[in-house]
RNA sequence: GGUGAGAUAGUCAAGUGGCCAACGACGGCGGACUGUAAAUCCGCUCCCUACGGGUUCAGAGGUUCGACUCCUCUUCUCACCA
């Protein structure tokens, strides 16, 4: 039992700092049902979740198994201040009313992981407002400047000659004395967090609170590219409030070697079970599409529900299988007859009457499932179906 | 503040007076094959009811029969110096 708990702690992570001490609160959990504290920390700017900040939601859910209370913390002080990215040097500053409205819907997402009654959900501007100037002086005492240059865009803009700004020397010292106030146990982050967590776990020390938080860092998560990161800004990414059949059809498009990836990073099957799976494919008795399918279908299952993830499936399996029209389609209407080209640029499937043209040569272009040639077509009083290459579908009522 | 280089389509990047709606690469889209995967192959990729027309190469002027290409100014970017 211990060492499953372990194996699942440790399952896909990217690195642990004071393994030993995460075991040690294992074991007290199980053997005198001692409970232990884990932080994350947010951003209060919109949460517009997508599966990969899911990965950490999800190894928070692992500990909440295994006897972990949860800090949701909320950055709301730090993010006035910005995580040094070197990228854009200020930030606008969040109202109180935002802030409380972005954080109620962080729990509307979040909770569909998190065992809501595991999780205590903090303000950082809560301890740390009234810290005020001294309390501020003092921790500045805690570290130094050269010690600083080690984080590793510090110190290639310096180096470089690129301005960081004093303000960016605090954050790390703010989000490490998080660690302090909470008296963490455990704090995991992505990869890319590593200077700052471990900035937790020397303020600990330094502020003599009797204990180190132990660290784990989670990848990265790789978009629907497989390649880059998933982020919104290059478009790779599954949102966890996307309809169920977007879900669907996006899980689905992505390659096998990253299918596994997503397995082990966002799936709740063991590791066990996974190794079942891709010993099937290995041999021939399981195909992967079908594998793919059941992660599609999990996903789609925890943001939605069963009878959505069944829907889903359903629904691919008309549209694409068996190559029949979805049952979603968007409606137009127009009057008079139509030019085809016109009619496809109406009904947004086509951005240019060029482009439709050049789809219409190509024979992309269907209408009622009858593939057409003619790009002088003109459409008659009448409903059609239309259809652009094997994804784009649209129904025009020509009156 | 000084000097030099540069700005070309979604991105990168050719083109240095007509052969330019502009090579190529990537991306994207469509087709074949499939599992809406990967790989591969083929086609397309400024707009317009189109064997034609229109508007493009940072912006504004100018030279020329003709400009992405030459000149002037403006804006912005980068490099070196201070």
């Amino acid at each position: 039992m211990l060492q499953e708990a372990l194996r699942e702690i440790q399952r896909g992570s990217a690195e642990i700092i004071d393994m030993p001490r995460v075991e040690t609160l294992l074991k007290a959990y199980f053997i005198e049902g001692k409970t232990y504290t884990v932080k994350a920390g947010f951003d209060p700017t919109a949460p517009d979740l997508h599966l990969g900040h899911t990965v950490l939601l999800q190894k928070l859910a692992t500990f909440q198994k295994y006897g972990a209370r949860i800090q949701f913390l909320i950055g709301d002080f730090t993010a006035q201040i910005g995580d040094p990215t070197g990228k854009s040097a200020t930030r606008k500053t969040l109202s109180q009313a935002d802030i409380l409205e972005n954080a109620k819907s962080y729990k509307e997402q979040v909770f569909k992981i998190l065992d809501a009654s595991k999780t205590d959900v903090v303000f950082n501007s809560e301890w740390i407002n009234p810290l005020g100037a001294s309390g501020m002086l003092t921790l500045t005492t805690t570290y130094n400047v050269a010690r600083m240059l080690e984080r590793d865009d510090f110190d290639k803009r310096y180096k470089s000659g690129v301005s960081i700004s004093i303000s960016e020397f605090i954050y790390p010292l703010l989000q490490g004395y998080d660690s302090v106030h909470l008296k963490s146990d455990i704090e995991i982050g992505g990869t890319d967090q590593k200077f700052n967590l471990l900035m937790g776990r020397y303020l600990q020390r330094a502020y003599e609170i009797g204990k180190e938080q132990s660290v784990l860092m989670m990848p990265i998560l790789e978009g629907l590219d497989g390649v880059q990161k998933m982020s919104k800004s290059l478009g790779n990414y599954i949102g966890v409030t996307e309809a169920p059949n977007d879900m669907f059809g996006k899980i689905l498009s992505i390659s096998d070697e990253l299918m596994w990836r997503y397995y082990e990073l966002l799936s709740a099957k063991s590791l066990d079970a996974i190794e079942a799976l891709k010993n099937g494919v290995a041999d021939g008795s399981l195909h992967p599409k079908t594998i793919k399918e059941d992660l599609a279908m999990e996903i789609v299952a925890r943001f939605h529900s069963n009878a959505a993830a069944n829907a889903a499936k359903e629904e691919f399996d008309n549209v694409h299988a068996k190559s029949q029209i979805p049952t979603d389609i968007e409606e137009f209407e127009c009057d008079g007859a139509v030019w085809i080209a016109k009619a496809l640029v109406d009904c947004n499937i086509a951005p240019s009457t060029s482009q439709a043209r050049r789809d219409i040569k190509q024979g992309a272009v269907k209408i009622d499932q009858e593939k057409i040639s003619d790009e002088q077509l003109q459409l008659d009083k009448g409903e059609y179906i239309l259809q652009v290459g094997k994804r784009k579908f649209a129904k025009l009522k020509v009156n």
